[in-house]
DNA sequence: AATCCTTGTTAAAAATGGTTAAACACAAAC
DNA sequence: GTTTGTGTTTAACCATTTTTAACAAGGATT
């Protein structure tokens, strides 16, 4: 699979080399114009990296990745600034990126830093691998194998079913944010996956019926909450 | 094994020479006149090398690297442009190239250029060598003899069987994509495609039924993953 | 209380995948 | 040149998974 880059950038000419040639490197990429349009596209979609441009119209790259930060701290970010920034304020703005470019750069030096920093997060996304089997109350788990063991039956679950009872166990006690659980599994927060998780999160309380120590609360206008009951 | 270049230039006279040159330097060289007929060459066989000029009917060098580029990320790609075009419109074309060459240029040269490139590249594939035997829970797989070794038969497999499971031993509890097997597999991801690989899914599974360690679970919509539960 | 928005529930529709066998393609053998 | 055998694709039918739709119910807001 394709690693998806956001790519926020005004100059439609810098933009479009970018785009482009990352795109024949082997990436996913989405270009957007502004800070605006970046931040609804992040909205949107679920993303690998994103590469912003620092002075834009309507929103800058530094607000718009603080709102990415506000709801997701993983996603890394490389800004791009201009020369004519001084190093210290260019070393305030991008605190918090994974890595900044000043402009101009080469294009094979971007790439490099992608590949570094991609390298990375997929590393630490494989040691935070789900534990499997995973027990919990009364019933074991095992996400690999897409299967739920309750003391009364062997449940073979499906992919989606699977996707969000993972998050659940992984927010055990916590609230599940609706926005974030459709754009992991869904990959994209629009009415109808919304309707789609409803449906899901129905079975999977049919699912946890076996085990009364374990309830899926709503929170309304939030999410839900999956409680275990000591 | 001669390493295996593919040439599209569509003025004769250099096509012949570069084909005639580098057959003589030890290439095995196909020579295709326009990007169309390119597409389908490089669709139908493996090449270790593709050399496109630019300015091509029918189909341009770019469009068809852009093409090439959608199934396949490795195989290194050199452009040959006109003098007439100017630097910075070469620069915007050529990036994501591996090389290029601005017409006219001197034979020794692009073959240093050649050479350069594929050292760098069968240094890759070396290292990422499909190991043989691969060993897995109870089971031994020879893939350069198509033969899977089972506690309780040795099967034979089928050029397609064979290459579906390298891609399945190399991805252990992770998910296979649909489309991205498809592209290695039969070059196409396309309806009927899917369906036959479909079929081909069903055999590997019943190959596997010997071992109850190794299974394949649908992930819907996604694609494959084959299991070792331990 | 009236209204709006969100969520629960159920069933039907649509999409995707599983299975089997027949059709097809191609090469080796006769 | 035809036959035979093997691998692959196509087709048909079935099963499962996911999405959509419609309506009911629950909270929030005025």
């Amino acid at each position: 699979m394709k690693p998806k880059l956001l790519i926020v950038e005004d100059d439609p000419n810098l933009g479009e080399i970018l785009s482009e040639y990352l795109g024949l490197k082997g990436f996913d990429t989405t270009l957007k114009r502004d800070g605006e349009e970046g931040g609804h596209a992040f909205q949107k979609d679920t993303y690998d990296l994103c590469i912003l441009d620092l002075m834009m119209p309507k929103k800058d790259g530094f607000t718009l990745a603080k709102e990415i930060r506000s709801t997701d701290s993983e996603t890394p970010i490389i800004f791009l600034t201009a020369k004519s920034m001084k190093q210290d304020i260019i070393k305030g703005f991008t605190i918090g990126a994974d890595d900044y470019m000043t402009k101009p750069f080469s294009m094979e030096e971007l790439l490099l830093r992608i590949q570094a920093i991609l390298k990375r997060s997929v590393k630490k996304e494989e040691e935070a691998a789900f534990p499997n089997p995973f027990n919990i109350a009364g019933l074991t788990y095992y996400y690999q194998e897409n299967r739920l063991v309750t003391p009364k039956r062997e449940i073979n679950l499906t992919t989606k079913e699977n996707e969000l009872l993972k998050i659940f166990f992984e927010n055990v006690n916590k609230t599940v944010d609706r926005s974030m659980a459709l754009k992991k599994i869904w990959k994209d927060d629009s009415y109808f996956n919304a309707r789609s998780m409803d449906v899901y999160i129905a079975k999977i309380r049919k699912y946890l019926q076996d085990e009364p120590s374990l309830k899926i609360l709503t929170i309304h206008g939030e999410g839900f909450k999956l409680v275990e009951v000591v």
